[in-house]
DNA sequence: CGAATAATTGATCGGTATCAAGCTACGTGG
DNA sequence: CCACGTAGCTTGATACCGATCAATTATTCG
């Protein structure tokens, strides 16, 4: 795949970063306190969707360019010929992946829900981290941050039950979500970014246990699952409870 | 803890980077390209010793410094209240933690063997990755391939039986030590960065599994182990089969 | 409305945890 | 140098959680 297949998904021919929206969070966006600031309008971007369950890349292919994720979510996945996957990451709308376009990737990355990318290609990429100081720092801050991510999920894999592990995939969900999540009466009203079996792969389970502890927490009254995507959360508390975390992450002697 | 404590711990006050087994890997050194090269000697650094089993930082405190490994391992570890604990990264010599000193750690940091430390201070740190244009760029190229290390891992905890995960962990370590590892007339050598306990955490298994675990690699004839540490691989081939990993990590249709 | 796909529920199996008992290696002191 | 004690490692018996296989129900989409 080079980058005139690209070329073509590409919705956008205009620069739009005025109305993204996440342009306030987004790490293309030009720094304020920069140089540049104001001298150079952002440019460069190339703007695609894709549908829920269509890859963006392939494990060990090749993509372009570096990403943000405008709107929707997306899956990094792990493989094995054998038909294990484990799904190793879950980007949300700000997120960022294919840090290195010139390398190929690692993990398939598959849009989970109607997914907008913005893309820099390579050489703009390059380009903007040899001329904005600051990019370099606000991309190593970030990457540090899904460090510590991918290693909590660690212990999810290794240490939590069943059980737990859904708790703390919702948890961190309705966390993720809270400025945007819609309340009802009396519950938290949320969509998750995950069908039942890339769940399953994300927490290490079968599909069927993943159904098994949803029943669960519905038989305690944690919450509701209105359709597949959409569940009601009648006690966050409850559900915090069961994620198996310690109240506070303090130390422990 | 403040750095007064780490004062007295520190065994070297002269800087002996040119002594420094790891000098040519080692992230702190001055780039031979950069603007300062010559100018300015390697300066700043405190070596620290630590025998194993001590803690170099409790989750939850604060090491106000950045270190690279000059010799031996280290655990970072993510523990639970209720006794669950999980190694979510292993250090050897050259790698780099606590990054950002300024913060609390969200680990324990442990000594598994031996260890030596060179460390740098928050402001050191600071004074150089403003002056030394590509150290920020060496330290994100050194996070990101930790946070695909800890990608690669979540894997094998949310997908790997027993067998495969602790195939994989000595697999690991072989490649790791490849260079230095002794070759007796037709094995392979080497000693573990962990103790047993220490591997069930790194696994997310118990130690009664790892045990029996070493006892079936021990019955193919992959392996012996000669004391809780040592082990000598007799076929590597099949300790790479046994990981489960698939041939070449090339992409799948 | 009907077909295909996804999700749930049920029954059984198996792998790893747990509980318990030796064993081994190492350090300490006589 | 050896007796002893301790901690870590190994091995055994049993229990339980989650996987697997199978059937049913729900949902989505043409």
């Amino acid at each position: 795949m080079d980058e005139q297949i690209y070329q073509k998904i590409a919705r956008n021919t205009a620069d739009d970063c005025i109305t993204c929206p996440e342009e306030r969070h987004c790490l293309w966006r030009t720094d304020p306190l920069s140089d540049s600031a104001g001298t150079e309008p952002a440019t460069g971007f190339k703007h695609m969707r894709f549908t829920p369950g269509q890859a963006v890349v392939m494990a060990g292919y090749h993509f372009p360019y570096a990403a943000t994720i405008r709107a929707g979510t997306a899956s990094l996945t792990r493989s094995l010929s054998d038909g294990r996957s484990q799904i190793v990451g879950v980007l949300y709308p700000s997120d960022i992946f294919n840090s290195r376009p010139a390398l190929a990737s690692k993990y398939t990355i598959t849009a989970t829900t109607p997914l907008e990318l913005c893309c820099l290609s390579e050489a703009s990429l390059q380009h903007r981290l040899e001329t904005e100081k600051a990019l370099s720092r606000r991309l190593l801050e970030r990457k540090l941050h899904d460090l510590q991510e991918a290693r909590d999920w660690m212990f999810v894999l290794g240490r939590k039950t069943a059980l737990e592990r859904l708790a703390s995939m919702i948890y961190t969900v309705a966390e993720r979500y809270s400025h945007r999540r819609q309340r009802s009466p009396v519950g938290v009203e949320l969509s998750l970014p995950l069908a039942r079996h890339e769940i399953a792969d994300y927490l290490g389970l079968t599909p069927e246990t993943v159904s098994r502890n949803f029943a669960r927490l519905r038989a305690a009254g944690i919450l509701s699952t209105n359709s597949a995507r959409l569940i009601t959360i009648w006690n966050m508390r409850a559900l915090m409870e069961a994620t198996g975390n310690d109240e506070d992450g303090g130390p422990i002697f």
